[in-house]
DNA sequence: TGCGGTGATCTGTGATCACAGTTAGAGTTG
DNA sequence: CAACTCTAACTGTGATCACAGATCACCGCA
C-alpha cells in the first residue's frame, strides 16, 4: 500500500442511495408539516417529481410507514395518517417524558462546544418571530434547529433518533397548524420556553430544563386541541 | 345491501403483504438473539429460505436498517451491527429511562384486565428458570412477553412501538448472551425484579414499578458488560 | 515460496414488467 | 332525470432482469 500522499486526504465518499434521498425528502416534508394529514401520496406521482423510478421511493415510503408517519389504507392508497384527539394526546405526552429527559439529559452532560448551536438556534428564531412579517416556514424549521441542538447535547444519538420519529409523527399535525396560524407564534410562548431552556442547560438545571421542554410541548399542544382540528 | 346477516360477522380479513410477514419474521430471529451481532445476512439467500422472491425481504431489511436493527457495511453487505461498549451503555440508558417510564404508567393506568397477563407471565418465566433443565429459549421468550404485558398496560400504543424498536436492537446482544449463559437465569435475579414490577403495578406504585424494570434491566446489562463480549 | 493480477461469483440497488384490486366517470338504461 | 353498469385508468405488491462494485479463489510470474 505505497500511494501518493495526496490519497491519503481523500475521504471515504459517502455514496448515498436514492431510496435514502427520497427518504430525506419526503421526511422533511413531513416534520415541517407539508404533507398534511390525510392527504394522499402516490408511488408514481412521487417518483416522477423526485425523477427517479418508483423503487427508491418505495423503499422510502415503507420506511414511512414503518414509522407510522404514512400508512397504507385498507383500499391500497398511502396517505399521512389521519390523528385522532386522543392519539394525539398520547403522542404529546410520550414526547414530554422522552424529549424532557433528553433536555435533562442535555443539561447534565453538555459540554462547551453544545451551547453556541442551541443560543444561535434560539437568538434566529426570536428573531424570526418578533420580526414584524414572520416567515413562517423559516420560523418552523428554526424551531427544529432549537430543539435537536438541545438533544444533541445529550449525547445519545439512540434518544435523538427516537425523538425524530416522533416528529415526524407530530409534524403533519403540528407545523401544518402552524403554518396556518401565525397567532401563536407571534404570541412568544415558545419563545420564553425556548429561552428558560437555554438558560437551565447552560446552568446545568436538569429539572428546569425538562419543565421548559415540558410547557413548550404542551403550549403548542395545547394551542392545537384547542382549535379542534384533529379527526374523530 | 342486502347481504345475509351471517356476513356481517366476519372480520376484514386482514391481508398481510409478504414484506410483512417477512419483516415479522426477521424481527423476531433478531429480538429472540438467533442472529448474532456481525453475522451477514444475504437477500438473496433469506428469500431462499422464506421461500419468496428477494422483493418482499427487501422491503423487511430496508425497513430493519432504518431501525438500526441492522446495517448495510460500506462493503454492500448486510448485517446485525456490532456493538461497543459505549454504545451498549448509551442503549442501556435509554432503555431504563423510557421501559421505566413504560412502567410507571402501567402502574398508574393499569386497568382489571391488564394484571392477569403480567401476572401469568410471571409464573410462566418463574417456573421455567426454577425448572432443573430450564429451556433458555422459552425462558427468553417469556421474559419478552412479561415485559411486553407490563408496557401494554400502559395504554400507550406510541410507547409500545418505541420500546419494541429498543428491543430489536439489544435482543441480538442480550439474549444472544442469555442464550449460551444460562448462569444468570438461574441466580433468579430477573425473577425476583420481575416479582417486583408484577406487585408494584397492582399496588399502584409508579416510582416502585420503575425501579424494578431499571433494576432487571441494569442487572442483565451488568452481566453482560462484565462477560466483556462486546465489540471495540 | 511468495506476490500481483484476473476472472467468476457474490453483494445491494435500480428499472421494468405483470397482476389483482380499487376508483372514478362516462354511458346507458329504467 | 336519477340510478345503475361497465370500462379505463389508477393503486400498491411482487417477480424478474440489469448493473456496478466488492470479494475471493486461482493462476502465472518472479
Amino acid at each position: 500500500m505505497n500511494l501518493p500522499a495526496a490519497l491519503n486526504l481523500v475521504e471515504p465518499l459517502d455514496r448515498q442511495t436514492l431510496g435514502e434521498r427520497a427518504y430525506a425528502k419526503l421526511a422533511d416534508l413531513l416534520i415541517s408539516g407539508r404533507l398534511a394529514p390525510g392527504e394522499k401520496l402516490s408511488l408514481r406521482a412521487a417518483a416522477e417529481v423526485l425523477g427517479v423510478s418508483i423503487m427508491p421511493v418505495r423503499e422510502a415510503v415503507s420506511r414511512l410507514i414503518a414509522d407510522k408517519a404514512l400508512e397504507v389504507t385498507p383500499n391500497r392508497a398511502v396517505r399521512v395518517p389521519l390523528m385522532s384527539a386522543a392519539q394525539f394526546r398520547d403522542l404529546t405526552k410520550v414526547r414530554i417524558a422522552i424529549e424532557g429527559h433528553a433536555a435533562a439529559q442535555a443539561a447534565l452532560h453538555r459540554d462547551k462546544g453544545d451551547l453556541a448551536p442551541i443560543a444561535s438556534a434560539e437568538a434566529a428564531m426570536r428573531a424570526e418571530s418578533e420580526s414584524p412579517a414572520p416567515d413562517l416556514p423559516r420560523a418552523v424549521e428554526l424551531n427544529k434547529t432549537f430543539h435537536f441542538a438541545v438533544y444533541e447535547a445529550a449525547h445519545s444519538p439512540i434518544l435523538v433518533e427516537i425523538i425524530r420519529a416522533l416528529w415526524l409523527k407530530a409534524g403533519p399535525v403540528i407545523n401544518l397548524d402552524l403554518r396556518a396560524n401565525p397567532e401563536r407564534l407571534a404570541k412568544g410562548d415558545a419563545i420564553r420556553f425556548h429561552a428558560d431552556v437555554r438558560n437551565a442547560i447552560a446552568a446545568g438545571n436538569a429539572a428546569a430544563a425538562r419543565e421548559g421542554i415540558a410547557a413548550d410541548i404542551n403550549g403548542a399542544a395545547d394551542f392545537m386541541l384547542s382549535r379542534g382540528g384533529l379527526a374523530g
